[in-house]
DNA sequence: ACCTGAACACCGTTCAAGT
DNA sequence: ACCTGAACACCGTTCAAGT
């Protein structure tokens, strides 16, 4: 009458532990608790295992873990097309990639740190810089661009991770805070205070901020690109 | 006889742990043997101490040790001074930020993310963001100028943390043996390919690519600078 | 005031033993 | 083939006890 008895073979029980299920699992546990919070042990029992047993499905422990676990969110990050439109494709890339590392903030500090890169990171990898080669960026050129939005886009994650904040209210909500407990302070920083004032009136968006910066990049590649052609 | 019998009082021993000393030595240690190698025994051990008396000196444990081992760190990047060369002032920064991380690692991840930021951080960041409004940045200008370039110099730091290479010949050595290694592969990925087999021949140098990317950020600030005064 | 030993609640990982 | 208990060598931190 259960379900499960019916199954083709009823050896497979309620478990079926998987390289992907404790992947899964893993990169749940680190978008709860955080990196710190990723033990073997804890990982074990919410699969409802012991920990050694983790190590039959991920051979090299929790090193390959990790690697297994920034690869996933790779494969969540939109892979360029590799026709003529480099500036929208990239730039949906970085949008893509910012949100990932959104949903994932353990991962910022790993994803251009592990010695094994994983396939959908050699996949991205290459559609991004086909996409340059094919608009017309010379080889030298197209490493030049990637690595420098690469550097923007990490960065502004590792900025980000720190007040991952929303709306506008949550930021005015912040500065006036921080204005409050500086108090004797203000005149010694008096540039960093007004950044505060201008905060607490006017709130902040990572949404504009992020696509204002990348603009800019976006913009010094393009003049980059002409320029080159031209000489 | 012995020099220190000839101090003022015989009780300072060698020891004469101070925050300090151990600061110093937690950033040291870190040098050498990673984030991971940090151990409060292992410090204590270098010390000449159990680990349990480092808690007389580091009154939050290893949490703000962290937090003082990060404003160490600020404390050896050079202050732009807030007269009008904006450009040339926050180049030195940046140059001088990046020169910081690479002789210190492990801080690259935890420069921007400590949630009390130390004395030596809030004042390079009043600084620069003086040296901005001085130039003629609006506040909101001069905001998005601290953001995007700090973006790009910690998520270069980043990149560059994976591969910290020095010269040519080490990255021509790199770009080989990968080639070597992919052989089957080189079919799926042919941008990549093709630039492993750029720098196989040309080499790779950090300092270059950090400049130029650097410039490309500085002259698109400027624009937006100009564009802003004629507006 | 500073240092320490013992203890607690955790880690990752190995290995022989189970089924 | 997969799971596990016991064990090893580590962690950070507390606390009562020493001087």
């Amino acid at each position: 009458m259960t379900p499960s008895s019916r199954g083709p073979s009823n050896d497979l029980r309620r478990a079926g532990l998987t390289r992907d299920r404790v992947l899964g699992a893993a990169v749940q546990l680190a978008d709860e608790e955080g990196l710190d919070g990723l033990s073997m042990r804890k990982l074990a029992k919410r699969l409802g295992v012991e920990a050694m047993s983790l190590y039959n499905h991920i051979p090299g422990g929790k090193e390959r873990l990790l690697d297994g676990m920034v690869d996933f969110v790779f494969d969540e990050i939109d892979v360029p097309a590799q026709d003529g439109a480099w500036k929208q494709e990239l730039r949906d890339r970085a949008v893509s990639t910012r949100a990932a590392l959104r949903r994932h903030p353990w991962a910022v500090g790993l994803m251009e740190a592990r010695p094994n890169p994983g396939g959908s990171n050699r996949r991205l990898h290459e559609s991004a810089l086909a996409c340059l080669r094919n608009a017309g960026f010379s080889v030298e050129e197209a490493i030049r661009a990637y690595s420098v939005q690469d550097a923007y886009i990490y960065g502004y994650a590792l900025q980000e991770r720190t007040l991952p904040l929303d709306t506008g209210d949550a930021w005015r909500g912040v500065a006036k805070t921080q204005l409050g407990d500086a108090d004797r302070e203000l005149d010694a920083y008096p540039s960093t205070t007004q950044v505060l004032r201008h905060i607490a009136v006017h709130g902040f968006s990572h949404d504009e901020q992020f696509l204002v910066g990348l603009e800019l990049i976006l913009d010094g590649l393009e003049q980059r690109l002409h320029g080159s052609k031209k000489a």
